[in-house]
DNA sequence: AAAATTTATCTTGACGTCAAGATTTATCGA
DNA sequence: TCGATAAATCTTGACGTCAAGATAAATTTT
C-alpha cells in the first residue's frame, strides 16, 4: 500500500460511482517520473548541465561528425517549440559549449555545431548518463526492465497514433 | 523502430563502448509521459483548469467532508514546495474555487477549503478525467494494463528507497 | 519578375516550478 | 516565564516551457 494506493482509497470512499482502476497506474507514473528526473538530474548538475542542455549537446554528440544540426533538427528529435530551443541555444553559446553560425547553404538558418569543449563535456557526461541509468534500472531484473520496455514501447505507439 | 530506437542505433555507432539497454525505457518513458500529460491536459482545460490547479481541488474533493485542508497537508498530498502551493492557492482563491480561512486553532496556518464552485466543478472535472484515463489506456490491454501498474509499482518503491 | 506562400528562427508574454530566505506564531526546555 | 527552536506560510528571483506573433529569406505561382 503506497501513496498511491492511498489515494485510490479515497476515490473509492468519495466517488464509489467512478470506476478509478487506471488511476493506479497513471499516478504511479507520475510520481516515477518525477524521481527518476531528479535521479537523473543529479548528474546533469554534476557537470554544469541541465536536463534541458544535455538534451541538445547530446543529440548533436550522436549525429556524429561533425557534430552539426539546424536549430530545426535539434526540434525535431528533441520535441520542443522553437522559442525553447532558442532559449536553449542562447545559454549553450553562451556558455561556450556550442556555435551558431549562418549557414552558407540558406540565408534564413543556422548551423549549430559542439565545441570542442562542448564536446568533451558531453561525452564525459553521458559516460556518466548512462552508468547512472544502469545504477537507477536496479530496482527492476534484466527480465522486467525488457517487459516494461515493451509494455511501453506498445503504449507510446498507441498514444501516439490516436494524438494525431 | 520508433523514434527511440532511431536514437540507440545513434549512440551505438558513436559510442560503441557504451551499454546503452536501459536508455530504450527511459527515453520511451519520457515520451509517452509528455503525450499522456497533453491527453490530460484536454479535459482540465475543457474545465477551465490546469494540471496543477485540478491538482489541489481534485485532492480537497477526495479528503471528504469538510473539503479542507491546511496548506501543509495539500504540500505533502501533492509533493510541491511550499512556493508552488502559495501561487497555486493564490490562482484558485482568486478563481473563487476555494477559501482560505486563518486556522482558528492555530495563528500559523490557514485552512483551504473548496468552495460550492469549486465542489462542482472538480465533481464534474473528475469524472471527465476518470473516462478519458480510460480512453487513453485502451492502447493496452487489462491483462497489460495490470501488468505494467505491477512494474511501476515494484520500480516506484525501489527507487524511492533509494533516493531517500 | 513580381506577388504570394512557405520555411526558419527569434521575440514576447504568461505559466508553473523550485530553492532560499523572511516572517509570524507555537512549543519546549531551563 | 523567557529564550531557543521548530513549524507554517509567503516572498523573491531564476529557470524552462509554450503559444502566438514578428522577421527575414527561399520557393512557388502567376
Amino acid at each position: 500500500m503506497d501513496q498511491v494506493d492511498r489515494i485510490l482509497a479515497q476515490w473509492h470512499q468519495e466517488r464509489p460511482d467512478l470506476d478509478v482502476t487506471p488511476m493506479g497506474m497513471f499516478g504511479r507514473f507520475g510520481r516515477l517520473r518525477s524521481v527518476l528526473m531528479s535521479g537523473l538530474d543529479d548528474i546533469f548538475r554534476a557537470h554544469g548541465l541541465s536536463a534541458a542542455s544535455f538534451d541538445v549537446l547530446a543529440t548533436l554528440r550522436r549525429s556524429g561528425p561533425p557534430y552539426a544540426l539546424s536549430p530545426s533538427d535539434l526540434i525535431a528529435w528533441t520535441m520542443v517549440t522553437s522559442g525553447t530551443m532558442t532559449n536553449r541555444l542562447d545559454k549553450l553559446e553562451q556558455a561556450g559549449l556550442v556555435s551558431r553560425e549562418k549557414n552558407p547553404e540558406d540565408g534564413r538558418g543556422f548551423v549549430i555545431a559542439l565545441t570542442q569543449k562542448g564536446r568533451d563535456l558531453i561525452d564525459a557526461a553521458v559516460t556518466d548518463h548512462v552508468a547512472n541509468q544502469h545504477r537507477l534500472a536496479e530496482g527492476l531484473t534484466g527480465d522486467e526492465q525488457a517487459q516494461l520496455d515493451g509494455l511501453l514501447r506498445k503504449w507510446l505507439a498507441a498514444v501516439e497514433g490516436q494524438a494525431k
